[in-house]
DNA sequence: GTCTATACATAGATAGAC
DNA sequence: GTCTATCTATGTATAGAC
């Protein structure tokens, strides 16, 4: 309220672009972090509602919160804005696959990674949906990462799991393809929730669904690999 | 050419829809028809690259060959097209089902119903777009077909396998989600392929890639169900 | 039945007061 | 750093000559 901004001699550079300057007291921490926070969390939701195409900018401000001009102001263009929310999006894309190492128990890995997968999917369909659109219609946009980071983590991983099929300790499969199959059936649960729901005639999936059907996704990805998890 | 318009004094409704009257004498039999496959095609392929709401009726037009105007003329909205280019894909959504019948071989029935998929998969992979681009974005406009339609049909298969599944021809699955292993990972191959071509490090999948990836794709699923197809 | 020209709305983006 | 008012481009849709 008291922000005082006139007085102020010092010669300030327009255009500036990664200053985190909170000159005149920034009373609740970082109004630019709450913003651009505020923002990308609306657009993604846009943009996995109503696809890249679809989404407007009036419509992310809305949800955001602020007049229309305040996102340009952080954000120059509507592409701008929808490259951060894919870089975002990625660097959360590869982390589960952690726990896929040589020297684990290759049923308990791939469970755990599978379910990771399936918990991202239900605790953020969101995102799932703007990654999903931004592929189908050519991943133009995250081509480079697709061709570079994804492509060598899986590369990497597909050597794990072609040490344990050389150790008899899976089936034979391709490894790289098991891994589409993976990311085709975990993402179909939230990308196509809309078909899941229609089709069990259900309104909504509740939390205790997601964990019986997790369990029915694990079972049947680890059969496909001829392995199988203790009866516990 | 010698298309005489005038001198037809028969009175015309204004806004009739179904009307197939090729007054005139239609040289090549039926601009109407030809015109509307031009511009049902074009925009099935616009839709599944922009989606719907990145598609312009202008970009339409341009690939169909035909003025804006036109577009319009045959399609009174956006919306309007939209709907059609849905209806022409939901008709041959479900054929390849037809496999699944009680007294077929499990094994056999299942791996012709998932080549039947991968098929179609490869020859109308914009098919395939279009229609996860609008269940992604919430299915609104076909949900009367996701909740009838497809329900009533998945229900039925579901009843074929659980019958397969009493009499011990195949593993205890949950019937309805096996379903959805299926499509998920068939369609995956259409709607993801730049996914896939990214990781697997080619431009594009030839013939014979996708005849190995629908074998892999068959092994994996029929494992998945606890079945096998004879070595050949 | 076809197509040019255009109306009308809305989009993305910016200028400039605060 | 914020936001009202506005510019310009583009989109959907239509009127009306042919």
């Amino acid at each position: 309220m008291a922000q005082a901004s006139g007085g102020v001699t010092r010669k300030e550079k327009a255009g500036g672009a990664v200053r985190a300057d909170a000159s005149a007291a920034a009373p609740e921490g970082g109004i630019r972090r709450e913003n651009l926070r505020r923002i990308l969390t609306a657009a993604e939701q846009v943009f996995a509602e109503q696809g890249y195409g679809g989404a407007t900018t009036a419509a992310i401000a809305l949800r955001a919160g602020l007049p229309k001009a305040n996102v340009h102001y952080y954000f120059s263009t509507k592409r701008d804005l929808y490259r951060a929310v894919l870089a975002d999006i990625l660097k959360q894309w590869l982390d589960p696959l952690a726990h896929v190492t040589p020297d684990s128990d290759p049923a308990q890995a791939l469970a755990g990674y599978i379910r990771a997968k399936m918990r991202a999917t239900r605790d953020r369909p969101v995102v799932s949906k703007v990654f999903a659109g931004e592929i189908i219609h050519g991943a133009e946009e995250i081509w480079g990462f697709l061709t570079a980071d994804l492509k060598s983590l899986v590369d990497e991983k597909a050597a794990v799991l072609d040490g344990w099929i050389a150790e008899g300790r899976m089936a034979p499969v391709d490894t790289r393809h098991f891994f589409f199959f993976i990311w085709a059936v975990t993402q179909h649960y939230a990308d196509f929730d809309a078909q899941v729901r229609a089709v069990l005639g259900r309104k909504k999936l509740t939390r205790r669904d997601f964990d019986a059907i997790t369990a029915e996704v694990v079972r049947f990805i680890l059969r496909g690999a001829g392995l199988s998890l203790p009866a516990a």
